[in-house]
DNA sequence: CTCAGAGCATCAGGGCCCTGATGTGCCCAT
DNA sequence: ATGGGCACATCAGGGCCCTGATGCTCTGAG
């Protein structure tokens, strides 16, 4: 495979992933990678995780307040539920009160399983803080949200 | 819904956000949910507009070319390109040196296409850099790429 | 009291993306 | 020259995510 430079390549390559908002793509990209591969040993996938984590918070959550609170529609929380569901991680039955809300919790297993995962979770996220200082893991963070904020002012 | 006091409501929202991954997750989104909106007006999902972006620049390009400078497995460059070609966009046929390979090359019609959803597509990243002083965006692509070697320097 | 509206769940359909496993052709070093 | 290694394409299967459309229940305003 030698039909296309090295240069040539690179220049294309470059032209690509140049676009401001291709940065933080590939971060993202990076991050969900990362996250995974430790995930992996625990059977679960990100957003898996994620809607666990969720449901620790908020024990008993209807799947539509999960699905407001890892920002997804609730058609892919359903999903992601019915397969922990099925794993019997997560046990779902109709609220008292509301006949058509579906009560969430965690089982004894989601509960332990979950408790590893996020630690390794989490060692992701300070891994990738250790590569800044505060200040600037502060900058990233304020410099993101102001891209955030301009990007949501446009829509509808 | 008032069962969940809006304290207790954001400060279960702020835990699942907090997460220094969450910005960069917050971010993407934003950026996805924007181009996909410019980008319906022409029929075009953003991975589909990426590659066709890709192949101008790289026209004759194999799919497993293609799928590098897209950042994506082969496999869904393969599914991407079958949907592109489907709607003529694009052509493939088996190159003359290597016959298993297929050259993927802009139609007419896929490349007047492109123009327009080009001009919409960079429009959102020039409204994103807008945002910022040129010293702002410098700072904010050099964060993301040391997060990005070091998310990356972890994996196997 | 009644009826509209808001919130919840779910079906249907389309697209993207990944891992894993095949099969084939090219190329270079043995 | 031949065989191993590499690059390419593709099938199979699983999971996630979105739009659009339905149907249900509780609540509050008329």
């Amino acid at each position: 495979m030698a039909e296309h430079g090295a240069e040539e390549e690179e220049k294309v390559r470059a032209s690509v992933a140049w676009r401001p908002g291709n940065a933080i793509k590939q971060a993202e990209q990076a991050l969900i990678a990362e996250k995974t591969r430790v995930l992996r040993p625990f059977g679960l996938t990100v957003p898996q995780y994620v809607a666990l984590y969720a449901l620790s918070l908020a024990p008993g959550a209807s799947g539509a307040r999960l699905a407001r609170l890892c920002s997804v529609t609730p058609q892919s929380m359903t999903t992601v539920l019915k397969t922990l569901e099925s794993r019997g991680l997560i046990e779902r039955h109709p609220s008292p009160d509301h006949a058509q809300v579906l009560v969430t919790r965690l089982t004894e297993e989601g509960s332990a399983l979950l408790a590893g995962a996020d630690a390794a979770a989490v060692a992701v996220e300070r891994r990738l803080l250790g590569a800044f200082t505060s200040e600037e893991a502060d900058r990233l963070r304020s410099l993101l949200e102001r891209a955030i904020r301009t990007l949501a002012d446009q829509g509808p």
